[in-house]
DNA sequence: TGTATCTGTAACTGTTACTATTACTTTTAG
DNA sequence: CTAAAAGTAATAGTAACAGTTACAGATACA
């Protein structure tokens, strides 16, 4: 499949602790120590799910990370659209096929269908799953 | 999307083309010319695909590549499964997090989990398109 | 039987995209 | 005013893939 990225991972498991841990005080390090990663791979992943509207922060001394929505009503599909919005392609399209071959010419057209096909497939089961039920069924209420 | 490479979509063109040009004699080179691509990057592919049962070569002076069956029973999954075996991931799980944490330690099994039911739904889409389907519809036989 | 042609295969290089890291700016509570 | 934490940008390190070159193995044909 196309892209070798793990933002999608890293961005469904903020959103699964921000829903574990939401009577606590969530920020970029302690995410990070979960994600054992870089704070500043927490924060740029973040951005995405700010600007998606999934989650909200606040600055400052006391700073917080939330959820801007009920668990339940966040769906893994919103999730890869915010992270995957550039990359809508479930493999790579190969395009520099030969223009003057009867079937080069048309093969990238061709399996951009197909890849249209299955992406839309691929996005009705993910709009079926939520962070609600994956905290609930796979970690429990904290 | 978890992988990069256009492996999937050369394949399905070198079968494609293969059906095409059923009636004349396919060399690498002249597929080659037609992806738009190293003749090595094409025989690389080929390896995976002969291993898979889709295609036979033959080798000497007047080699040839065929398809080694009929093109309506070469499904787009068994290119997919040739061509993507070591790479079952939608989207890449997160395997380093850590399993000291309540969430840490469960995301990547819960990945897993999304993993296998988006994978499978794709499957079932890629299983019902053909080759044959693909030259006829898209193509048009030469 | 020798030679040309084409597949099979391995090794190396170049490129690209991602994560990791560092450092700095901005915001806000106390 | 200071400390803590998010916002952000720039750079380096890494890994995977395509591109390329080179050569070995097989076979048709003269």
């Amino acid at each position: 499949m196309a892209n070798r990225s793990q933002q999608f991972s890293v961005a469904v498991h903020i959103l699964c602790f921000l829903e574990f841990n939401k009577n606590g005080r969530t920020t970029s390090e302690l995410l990070a120590m979960s994600v054992n990663a870089n704070p500043a791979v927490i924060r740029r992943i973040m951005r995405k799910l700010t600007k998606a509207g999934l989650i909200a922060s606040t600055l400052g001394t006391n700073a917080s990370i939330t959820l801007a929505k009920p668990a339940d009503q966040i769906t893994l599909l919103d999730v890869h659209r915010a992270t995957e919005e550039e990359n809508r392609e479930v493999f790579i399209v190969h395009r520099g096929t030969n223009p003057t071959c009867p079937v080069g010419s048309k093969m990238p057209y061709l399996l951009e269908e197909v890849n249209a096909q299955v992406l839309t497939t691929m996005e009705k089961e993910l709009a079926g799953m939520t962070i609600g039920q994956m905290v609930k069924d796979g970690i429990g209420i904290g």
